[in-house]
RNA sequence: GCGGUGGUAGCUCAGCCGGUAGAGCAGGGGACUGUGGAUCCCCGGGUCGCGGGUUCGAGUCCCGUCCACCGCCCCA
């Protein structure tokens, strides 16, 4: 045999449950947005490397070890995108979407790239389902995109505990981060390896180490919610004052910071117990629109990790029942269970015409082997009589019918 | 990127101190000439992840490499 070409390192097939598990959870997520009017954007899976560079920091983990760079044919730089947020940014500006003066609410839905270590429910080509709100700066619209998410999940079934915290804005962010700073510096042999180089140049990062030492230090140290200005602290209080309206559960979690550098006031995450990782997660991004070369637009979103969803579902909804025509005789025999096929597909219901010859015993294996719930006997005897054998393969039964009855029974059993 | 475990039949795995590969399940055929999940019989199937080394001889020992999984970092 030849050389076996297999997949990437980190890319993955998704076959048989596998893709109905990715289509369920997308499907189902999708029907949850456009009941709360959120119009699809399909966006390119390749966009200039600046424009992650620009949006996610420089200094992150993502853009700085993780991005897919190549330079294409002009010598330009490009990227498979780590992430969504920045490149429904890109086209917000650039399709002019804020032309109306309304606000607008986007999701998108595709493959992601990180060229990270693959493991369980993290892959270097992943799949998000994202949300995106521009326009508004109401606490109301935060709440309602963490409980739009909250109930993506209960409708797929998931459980994941919500964390949310406020990172503030350009006020009160800088003389937070100054406060902690001063704080770390007094607790630097405190602290692990990897902390005191993120000192620097991300200290926010030191708060969610999970390393013993970092996370005493973190206990003591100054917390968010106590410097943000009045009005991150009234829009922090109003996020959870209208959470509580909609009856979503959530904790305070002041350690909770994300690693990409757009977030500004709320940012939570839905953390699954069961993975210990997380399903879900976003913020609001104020600044990162006039960023971007856009007008100044406050705005924020989350994504969902497909995968990671998929390995949650604790069921897939059933697939409609499934009927096989077995041709039984020669050739005038395979010329009506064609037709008969092709009726049953065309009445809605989920048809299999068995292409095996040979004895009828085998044609039934066959049947049971591909999971079918019904056969349906076409042969020499059905086309004298007009009378088809309809086999209920679960309960061994079976009736000889007129095609109408038969028909009548399968859609019937389909709905 | 770092650390750990593991790759043997389609699948799950066994294979001792090195002596040239096995089980169960799955698959194909039959017992059973228009009826499937049970039973019995028969059968096919393997570059032991890949490359190199040690050895008279390597699935087994050594080195390298690839891949998967687990943990770390990070993240959805």
């Amino acid at each position: 045999m030849a050389e076996k070409v297999k997949t990437v390192r980190g890319f993955r097939d998704l076959v048989g449950e596998e893709a109905r598990k990715y289509r369920f959870v997308v499907d189902t997520a999708r029907k949850v947005l456009e009941r709360y009017n959120f119009e699809e954007v399909i966006l390119p899976t390749v966009e200039y490397a600046k424009l992650f560079a620009r949006s996610i920091g420089e200094a992150t983990d993502v853009v700085e070890k993780e991005m897919f760079v190549f330079t294409d044919k002009g010598g330009r730089e490009v990227a498979l995108r780590p992430e969504g947020t920045a490149g429904a940014v890109r086209a917000f500006i650039e399709n002019k979407l804020y032309a109306d003066g309304t606000y607008k609410k986007l999701f998108y839905e595709g493959p992601m790239f990180r060229h990270e270590r693959p493991q369980r429910g993290r892959y270097r080509e992943f799949h998000q389902i994202g949300a995106e709100v521009f326009g508004t700066a109401n606490p109301v619209a935060d709440a309602e995109l963490v409980g739009l998410a909250d109930e993506i999940l209960k409708t797929l079934g998931v459980e994941a505990r919500l964390e949310i915290n406020s990172l503030g804005c350009k006020k009160c962010r800088p003389r937070y981060r100054e406060a902690l700073l001063r704080y770390l510096r007094e607790h630097e042999e405190e602290l692990c390896e990897d902390c005191r180089r993120r000192l620097e140049r991300n200290p926010l990062r030191v708060l969610d180490c999970k390393v013993e030492g970092c996370r005493r230090v973190a206990q003591e140290a100054p917390k968010i919610t106590d410097y943000l200005c009045e009005e991150c602290k009234t829009h922090h209080e109003k996020v959870k004052e209208y959470l509580s309206a909609l009856g979503v559960e959530f904790t305070e979690n002041p350690y909770l910071v994300r690693g990409l550098d757009y977030y500004t006031k709320t940012v939570f995450e839905f953390v699954s117990p069961e993975l210990g990782k997380t399903v879900l997660a976003g913020g609001r991004y104020d600044y990162l629109v006039e960023e971007l070369g856009g007008p100044p637009t406050p705005a924020l979103g989350f994504a969902a990790g497909v995968e990671r969803l998929m390995l949650l579902l604790k069921e897939l909804p059933p697939r409609p029942p499934l009927v096989v025509v077995i041709p039984f005789g020669g050739e005038e025999v395979k010329r009506e269970a064609l037709k008969v096929a092709r009726l049953l597909r065309k009445e809605g219901v989920r048809t299999e015409l068995s292409y095996r010859e040979g004895k009828i015993k085998k044609q039934f294996e066959f049947a049971d082997k591909i999971g079918a719930d019904f056969a349906l006997v076409v042969g020499e005897d059905e086309l004298k009589s007009g009378l088809y054998t309809l086999k209920d393969l679960r309960r061994r039964e079976q009736e000889r019918l007129p095609f109408e009855e038969v028909v009548r029974r399968l859609k019937e059993a389909s709905s």
